[in-house]
DNA sequence: CGCCTTTGACCCGCGC
DNA sequence: GCGCGGGTCAAAGGCG
């Protein structure tokens, strides 16, 4: 399939919008996010990959975060786990979830980020990455991880809102070209056709 | 020189 | 109160 130039050359394409997920490696993951803090979207995609690193989005997971305060609020938290991003007290987060079974463990999606932590994760074999929107002003953060049952899938956690556009979206709305049916390269508001 | 990654330390909440 | 687990900080070093 064709889309347009990749302004990024290191990296593969952005990945399409949180609104897919697949039933079929939902299971597990629902194993530990729980039902009541994500909204399930029925929406489905699959093929989605490019020949450098054969990804596929699989699915996504979606929630709004009330913080009640404290550094790690109890709301934002399972019973059986402390999941999650720490949030000021008050603060309204989104937080979207996805797999991406990709060859890289790192996928550009337009913005950049940079790194401030790795922490190994119990019962996992491998290392969680954590990363900040470095844009000036945006708070927004990224968790990546590989599936612990399945290495092949990159577990990718956004939180919060872009307050800026994606540098990829500005290039995009440069080229009147078409994009995948479905896909929002509005970036600055991806959580924007979940919210309605 | 500025930005990035690395990595150990630190902080916080929870369970016991 | 203490230990554990997870999230964040910040110093140090690397790279373009």
């Amino acid at each position: 399939m064709e889309y347009p130039a990749n302004p990024n050359p290191k990296s593969p394409l952005p990945p399409p919008p949180p609104q897919y997920f697949d039933q079929n490696i939902l299971d597990p993951f629902l194993e530990e996010f729980q039902l009541s803090d994500y909204f399930m979207l029925d929406a489905h995609i699959d093929g989605f990959a490019n020949d450098s690193t054969n990804s596929e989005h699989s699915m996504v997971l979606s929630e709004q975060v009330v913080s009640g305060g404290g550094a790690t609020p109890r709301n934002a938290r399972s019973n059986k786990s402390r999941r999650g991003f720490k949030k000021e007290k008050g603060e309204v987060r989104h937080r979207v979830a996805f797999t991406t079974k990709s060859d890289l463990d790192i996928m550009d999606d337009g913005f950049k980020w940079r790194k401030y932590g790795k922490k190994s994760v119990k019962n996992s074999p491998n290392p969680r990455n954590y990363y900040k929107c470095s844009s000036g002003g945006c708070n927004v953060k990224k968790r990546v991880e590989r599936d612990r049952e399945d290495s092949r899938y990159v577990i990718t956690t956004y939180e919060g809102v872009h307050n800026h556009e994606s540098p990829c979206v500005v290039y995009y709305n440069q080229m009147p070209l078409m994009v995948p049916d479905g896909w929002t390269l509005q970036a600055s508001s991806p959580l924007h056709s979940l919210s309605n």
